[in-house]
DNA sequence: GTGATAAGTGAGCAT
DNA sequence: ATGCTCACTTATCAC
């Protein structure tokens, strides 16, 4: 299948230097119609014809040439795109992911702030002293990116 | 380029009734190696040649059609492929965003939380009087999935 | 007439 | 021998 055609050297037509008739396949390809009337003088009805015949499989032979170059191409660009969907497919796996975890540790703080909070309706008195296993201060620099950009000054009273 | 040939009926070649030397296209294009030598007695050498030859240009029309076929199979599965990617890359960007705005929501509490705390320790005595803004009860309720399981119940004292 | 493309043909490689 | 694929040719289609 992968297998590279080790030495190819696919034969492809070229024109030869002997047998050219008037022009040479790269002149008659090119050759407008106006321009190539001009060469066309003296010939008879059939080689007429025949010349004509010459140039359109010259030409036919350029545009399937181009097709199978078309082809190519629009294939190599499908299998990029494909693999740059890959990568933001991956991208954004790894996106989530990571903000997946970060729920779960915002969640396990809030869980933690709510047993605190929990903590103190309970006791009512005594708050601080008694209530909570975890001290406000390992709770009040949690916080990674607040809304309001506060100066992370831990938890001395303002 | 997406032009529907409207009424294509590209020829395709057929045997015709007329002009069948000893086998038709499509036992000669199947027959075995084997079969084919059963096939082949009092012809001459030229003849054999002739037949081997048909066979074999049968045999390379067909190879050249699954060839065609598999090319566009093959892209067929490409574009499959690449719609599929699009469509993970769109539902990852949908959770990705409703993460984010989870994110955004969860981070928010925390803060509010914090300005609670901090108002806590900054009050000193008269806690749930006077430190928060927000009531304990909005607080409470707020995370969606605790980790152990506990019946919301707001925020009366068990 | 020009350009594009499906089908068919032959060459050449690989198994 | 068989199968595949490339370049080429031919037949057709659309414009």
């Amino acid at each position: 299948m992968t297998t590279e055609r080790n030495s190819k050297a696919l034969k492809v037509k070229q024109e030869c230097g002997e047998n050219v008739p008037f022009l040479s396949d790269s002149e008659l390809m090119s050759l407008s119609v106006r321009e190539l009337n001009l060469h066309l003088r003296g010939m008879s009805r059939e080689e007429i014809q025949k010349l004509k015949q010459r140039r359109r499989t010259l030409k036919n032979r350029g545009y399937a040439a181009s097709c199978r170059v078309k082809r190519v191409s629009q294939r190599e660009a499908l299998e990029q795109q494909k693999m740059e969907l890959q990568r933001e497919v991956e991208r954004l796996g790894a996106e989530n992911a990571g903000m997946r975890k970060e729920l779960e540790g915002l969640g396990a703080r809030l869980a933690a702030l709510q047993r605190f909070a929990r903590g103190l309706e309970a006791g009512g008195g005594s708050l601080l002293a008694t209530a909570p296993r975890l001290n406000t201060a390992s709770v009040i620099t949690i916080v990674k990116s607040p809304p309001q950009p506060q100066p992370q000054r831990e938890h001395e009273p303002s």
